[in-house]
DNA sequence: GAACAAATGTTATGACATTACATATCCTTG
DNA sequence: CAAGGATATGTAATGTCATAACATTTGTTC
């Protein structure tokens, strides 16, 4: 299936995935330099491939990119991201009532959705910020 | 209840009312050098107040501000916004039955909302482009 | 191995947003 | 009214995110 990624494919990915929280490409460029990247499209050229391939997720409220969390398991869902604000963890969830729900307003209106965003800002559970 | 607008944001409010499309803020910017406004910081503090007064939302996928479609009705709701790639027309709407679903996910997992953004990205009904 | 597609390297530029600091305006209250 | 505080403004500089344009290399197919 996936086929295999270049050499900046799986630097890109593998930065993302060990980083546990998203990051924005300039952030992945950096971390990158030592292995001999230098340029911002770099980065971004590995990043629209690994979106494409599902292993990657854009966000938008962030403009920053997160390893998926479950790859290969939701192609073709509609996703939604929890993320915290205070520790920067991303959550993905599905729910079948939302995407039918927006579907429905889609077709009741004619409207053609190419791509749907859900993202949530807020504070995670297990951040309960001593305050 | 909403206070008067100072000169800028009256001027920054008129622009997007008047635009029927979303804007960025620099275009808004270009649009009122005439009448005086020089630089990004001027128009980014008037969009703050007048969203926080929900008279402008910002669409997180667009980078750029829209007129609130039905002011001082939605309050405290959950807004989507389904957003034309072809035309640039935005929908607003409300779903209870989204936000329940949101909500119950967040209370599920101890996750306290404090924004959330949805945005669907597509082609408006009007807009059934001559292919 | 010629031809084509895909990926890469590099420079420059464009687009979006904030920091820092100085000044002005309004509004309260003694 | 004067003093003080809160809010709004003006301005320059800088920071952050993303793409255009072009040259080169690598991989695949016939
Ligand atoms: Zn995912
Ligand atoms: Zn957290
Ligand atoms: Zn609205
Ligand atoms: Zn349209």
């Amino acid at each position: 299936m996936s086929a295999d990624l270049t050499r900046n494919q799986a630097l890109v990915m593998k930065t993302l995935s060990g980083a546990g929280a998203p990051l924005s490409a300039y952030t992945i460029l950096d971390r990158l330099r030592d292995d001999g990247l230098r340029a911002p499209l770099q980065v971004y050229r590995a990043l629209d491939k690994l979106t494409e391939m599902g292993l990657v997720h854009r966000l938008e409220s962030l403009n920053a990119f997160v390893a998926c969390a479950h790859p290969n398991c939701h192609e073709q869902e509609l996703i939604a991201f929890a993320i915290c604000e205070n520790c920067g963890k991303v959550e993905e969830f599905s729910d079948q009532v939302v995407k039918d729900r927006l579907d429905g307003w889609a077709r009741n209106h004619r409207f053609k959705a190419a791509k749907t965003t859900i993202e949530i800002r807020g504070d995670c559970g297990r951040c309960e910020v001593k305050s």
